[in-house]
DNA sequence: TTTTGAGTTGTTCGA
DNA sequence: GTCGAACAACTCAAA
C-alpha cells in the first residue's frame, strides 16, 4: 500500500483538499506541517498571522485525530525536514496543494526536483484557487490587467466541479515523532494581546463552514448595500479562514449556486453575483502577483516609483495607534488592534488617509497590515493597497481622494461603527460624531485632526500632477 | 492595424 | 438640500 507524506500549508482542511483525497484513495497518509519562520525569504507571518495559524492547527490535528490519525508538526527547513521524514516514515510519495506567492513557487519549484531526482513520487494539487493563474489570459494571449473583463472570462469558463468529501482513511500506526504546536511558541505573551481576537474568531475547518453557512443565511441578502456599512457586519468575514485554507473557493462558489438556485430573485441573485465578484478580486490579485513576481514591493503603474512619499514616523504612529483625529480612521484602525480585522470599506478609508492624506508609502500600509491581520494575504494585501495608493491594476483615479468626514456620513451615518471603536466619543452628538473638533463641547482625550483635509487633498493632488 | 468602448468602491463645485 | 457635471487622460480588451 502507498505511503504519502501529505505537505500542508494554506490548505488546513480535511474536505475538499485534493492532495490529501487522492493520497487517502491509494492508500495510507501522513500529515505533515513545517513552521518555517527562517529559510523563506521575506514576508514571514506576522503576530496576528501566527496566533490564528495556532489555533488552525489544533483544530486541525483534532480533526485528523478522529480518524486515529497524527497530524506531523516539524519546525525549520522544508526541505531537510522532508528529507528526514522520508527516511523515518519510508513513505513512496509526497502530495502537497500549491501555493502561489513567488518565494514559495521557487521553494516548491526546487524540492519537487530534488525529491524527483531521488526517485520520489511528488504530485500538486490547486486546492486554493478557482482558477490556475497560467490558464487566465486574454485573446491577445497575455495576463488580464482589468478586474471585469478577467472576471467574465472566468465565467465564461466550464463549471467549477463539486468539491471532494472528507476522504475515507485507512488505519495507520505510523508512529512519528511530532514537536507540540505549543512548541512553536505561536501566541503572544507579555503582552498577550490575543483576547479580542479570540472573542471574534473561531480558526479550523468547523469554524469556516459555520461561518459561511450563517453568511448564506443571514447576511447575504443584504450583501449588495449592507456590505458598505461597517455596523452592519454583512460581509462574510471568511478572508482568514480562506487564506489558511480551511475553506476552499470551490466550496463557497458551490454553497452560492445551492443558494441561488433555492432563492433566485432578481435581487438575491444580484447580491450572489456581488459576493461572487470578491471571490472573483481574490482571484485576480493572484493572477497579478503570479504574473508580476515584485508585486509587493514595485509599484504596478512603474510612474509611482518617482512618487513623492514623505518619511514621518510620528503620523505613521498616530495613524496605526487609531489617532489621528478623523474618528472614521481611528475606529478602524482600532478594530484592526483589537480584533486582527477591519471591514472592507474601512480598509480603504485608512489606506486612503494614509497614502494621500499623510502621503506615506503604501509600503508601511502593507507592513502595519501585514502584522496585524488576520487574513494578511501577500496576493490580496498588496493588490489592495497599490489599488488604493493609485498606482495598482484597474487603480482608483488619482483624484479620488476620500474624505474622511464624508465617508463616516454616508457609511456610518448614526455613527454606531465610530462609538463602538472609539469610545471617547461614545456620547457625541450625532451632528459632530464625525467632526468632532465642530463640537461646541469639550471633549476628552481625543486628538484633534493631525492634518486638515482641504490642504492635505490639494498636496497629494499636486505629488500626484508632479509624476503624470 | 485601427478603432471603440469601457473601466469596484469619489469629491467638489455651482446652479 | 439636491443634482449633474467636471475632475484627465490612459490603458486595456475585443471587435
Amino acid at each position: 500500500m502507498q505511503k504519502t507524506i501529505i505537505w500542508l500549508r494554506n490548505d488546513l482542511r480535511l474536505k475538499d483538499n485534493p492532495a490529501l483525497y487522492e493520497a487517502a484513495e491509494h492508500g495510507i497518509v501522513i500529515p505533515v506541517y513545517i513552521f518555517d519562520n527562517k529559510t523563506q525569504n521575506d514576508w514571514k507571518l506576522g503576530g496576528a498571522s501566527k496566533w490564528w495559524l495556532h489555533h488552525s492547527l489544533v483544530s486541525l490535528a483534532k480533526d485528523f485525530k478522529k480518524f486515529g490519525i497524527n497530524l506531523i508538526i516539524r519546525s525549520g527547513n522544508p526541505k531537510e525536514i522532508l528529507g528526514k521524514l522520508l527516511i523515518e516514515s519510508v513513505a513512496d510519495a509526497i502530495f502537497w496543494n500549491r501555493c502561489y506567492e513567488p518565494d514559495s513557487i521557487k521553494r516548491d519549484t526546487d524540492i519537487k526536483k530534488s525529491l524527483e531526482e531521488s526517485g520520489i513520487k511528488v504530485k500538486s494539487f490547486n486546492a486554493s484557487l478557482l482558477f490556475e493563474p497560467w490558464e487566465i489570459k486574454n485573446q491577445q494571449g497575455n495576463n488580464y490587467k482589468v478586474f471585469t473583463p478577467f472576471w467574465k472570462h472566468c465565467l465564461s469558463l466550464p463549471q467549477q466541479s463539486e468539491p471532494l468529501s472528507e476522504p475515507k482513511f485507512k488505519p495507520t500506526d505510523i508512529a512519528l515523532k511530532s514537536d507540540n504546536i505549543e512548541s512553536l511558541q505561536l501566541l503572544p505573551k507579555n503582552p498577550d494581546w490575543s483576547g479580542g481576537l479570540a472573542e471574534k474568531w473561531q480558526p479550523g475547518e468547523a469554524g469556516a463552514i459555520l461561518l459561511l453557512n450563517h453568511f448564506l443565511d443571514n447576511s447575504i441578502n443584504n450583501y449588495s448595500n449592507g456590505r458598505d456599512i461597517p455596523a452592519l457586519g454583512s460581509t462574510s468575514t471568511l478572508s482568514p479562514h480562506l487564506h489558511f485554507g480551511e475553506i476552499s473557493p470551490r466550496q463557497i462558489w458551490h454553497a452560492v449556486n445551492f443558494h441561488a438556485e433555492i432563492n433566485s430573485s432578481p435581487k438575491e441573485r444580484h447580491n450572489l453575483q456581488k459576493f461572487m465578484a470578491e471571490i472573483g478580486w481574490r482571484e485576480f490579485s493572484y493572477n497579478l502577483l503570479y504574473y508580476y513576481p515584485d508585486f509587493a514591493t514595485q509599484p504596478f503603474n512603474k510612474k509611482f516609483a518617482y512618487f513623492p512619499w514623505l518619511e514621518d514616523a510620528e503620523n505613521l504612529r498616530l495613524w496605526q495607534q487609531g489617532k489621528t483625529g478623523y474618528p472614521i480612521v481611528d475606529a478602524g484602525m482600532r478594530q484592526l488592534w483589537h480584533t486582527g480585522y477591519m471591514h472592507n470599506r474601512v480598509r480603504m478609508i485608512v489606506a486612503s488617509f494614509l497614502t494621500k492624506h499623510l502621503m506615506i508609502h503604501w509600503h508601511e500600509g502593507a507592513k502595519w497590515f501585514w502584522d496585524t491581520l488576520v487574513d494578511a494575504d501577500l496576493a490580496s494585501n498588496s493588490a489592495g493597497w497599490q489599488w488604493v495608493a493609485g498606482c495598482g491594476a484597474d487603480a482608483a483615479p488619482y483624484f479620488r481622494i476620500f474624505n474622511p468626514v464624508l465617508q463616516g456620513k454616508k457609511f456610518d451615518p448614526d455613527g454606531e461603527y465610530v462609538r463602538k471603536w472609539v469610545p471617547e466619543l461614545a456620547n457625541i452628538d450625532r451632528k459632530y460624531i464625525h467632526s468632532p473638533w465642530e463640537s461646541p463641547k469639550i471633549i476628552r482625550n481625543y486628538p484633534s485632526p493631525i492634518v486638515d483635509h482641504a490642504y492635505a487633498r490639494d498636496r497629494a493632488m499636486q505629488a500626484y500632477n508632479a509624476i503624470k
